[in-house]
DNA sequence: TTGCAATAGTGTCAAATTGACACTAACATA
DNA sequence: TATGTTAGTGTCAATTTGACACTATTGCAA
């Protein structure tokens, strides 16, 4: 059906994930240029599996929720070679996160999306590209939860909506609307945290899965 | 960045049109099967670009409005080789269609969506998802002029999106809806078809391009 | 010329949804 | 026990959605 064409095909991942009330995207550095994680697909290697094997030979994040974005091909967006990219996004619940990710291969760091550092070749347009996913997905799915820990107040989900979103919310229209989605229910414990009124604590009903809702 | 990685990398493209009140593919045939148009991409080409040539040569379809769908990617979606598709799915307006296209290489031909013959590899898949990616965008943009002649009349636009939803609509209420928008105005013209009261003919107020809407 | 067949075109009202808005409750600490 | 801090809750107006039926205009046939 077709002749092969040599070139590159890899796929680079940008892994999100909430901390300290901001969006943040893991980098990866190798010498002087921060990168996406991310690198070739093998020979009968899937694509997902592909990108979930660099994101945690680089990271060492795994188990998250992952989900094809975009496919790179202009031609020089490498240097001198032909470069086709699959794109994708990954979601780190915040809770997984061990203090800093394992290293397994250069440097590693979290950027504030809104603050990225110069990227190789044409990734910083990629992360733009997943940002504009991730926050219309908001509108029309149970995606967010993907990036909440295992049990987690109204509150922070709220807190998380607005960091995406960029834009304070209405807390009772906002509670009224997550609960009428049915997509969280409450363990029947409180989170205590000192000095303030104790908040119930959520999850998700069904956990690792992405509802379309509306 | 990355070690080159043998494969095969295609694109294929998923042309649809309104075809006598329903939704078509067209499919191009070579030996037994049928298949959708596409092919290899070349060194140094982009995919966009590479979608289009192989549709326009395929099938003859040009100027047509083109957006990627999904990269595929499975082993073993082609028999023995490793084989990657980047996925596109064009609209064909309903008045560019000069009768049959004229096949530039093997047949080529038009098929219900909801009957397709047997198709290669994944090919029913990669239809299967752009139908509804197409349903689903019909609710927030105006991707559906796309699939308009020039000039056409309200009924017609509801037809059109009726085929698709595959379900009946209420008039007032598209109209009102369709006008609130503000993506299509009157041409002064009237369709003129025997027997019956003659309709306003509109116009996409921005040809070619696709808003969001809502 | 008149009637008929066929499609175009138009508005209202009830129901549902959205969005603005402010106070009390519960806890830790001083 | 007073204070600081966050959790938690309901109403009402405005807007949006969705159900619903009749008149208008044309070509053609009787």
């Amino acid at each position: 059906m077709a002749d092969p064409v040599p070139l590159t095909l890899t796929t680079d991942v940008v892994p999100f994930a909430i901390r300290t009330e901001r969006l943040e995207v893991l980098l990866v550095g190798r010498s002087v240029d921060w990168r996406l994680p991310g690198g070739p697909i093998e020979p009968g290697e899937d694509l997902d599996v592909a990108a979930r094997r660099h994101l945690a030979e680089q990271t060492g994040l795994c188990q998250v929720y992952l989900e094809q974005l975009y496919t790179f091909g202009q031609p020089g967006r490498a240097a001198g070679q032909r470069a086709v990219t699959v794109a994708y996004y990954a979601l780190v619940p915040a809770g997984s996160l061990s203090g800093d990710p394992v290293p397994l291969a250069d440097r590693t760091g979290w950027a504030m999306v809104d603050a990225l550092p110069t990227l190789v070749l044409d990734h910083a347009k990629i992360v733009a590209l997943a940002r504009r996913r991730l926050a219309s997905k908001l509108a029309y799915s149970t995606i967010v939860l993907q990036l909440m820990p295992e049990r987690f107040t109204l509150s922070e989900l709220q807190t998380v909506h607005e960091t995406i979103l960029g834009e304070p919310l209405d807390k009772r229209n906002f509670r009224k609307r997550i609960l009428a989605l049915d997509c969280i229910e409450t363990t029947g414990e409180m989170a205590q945290r000192g000095g303030r009124r104790p908040a119930r604590l959520f999850r998700a009903k069904h956990p690792g899965q992405v509802d379309f809702v509306k």
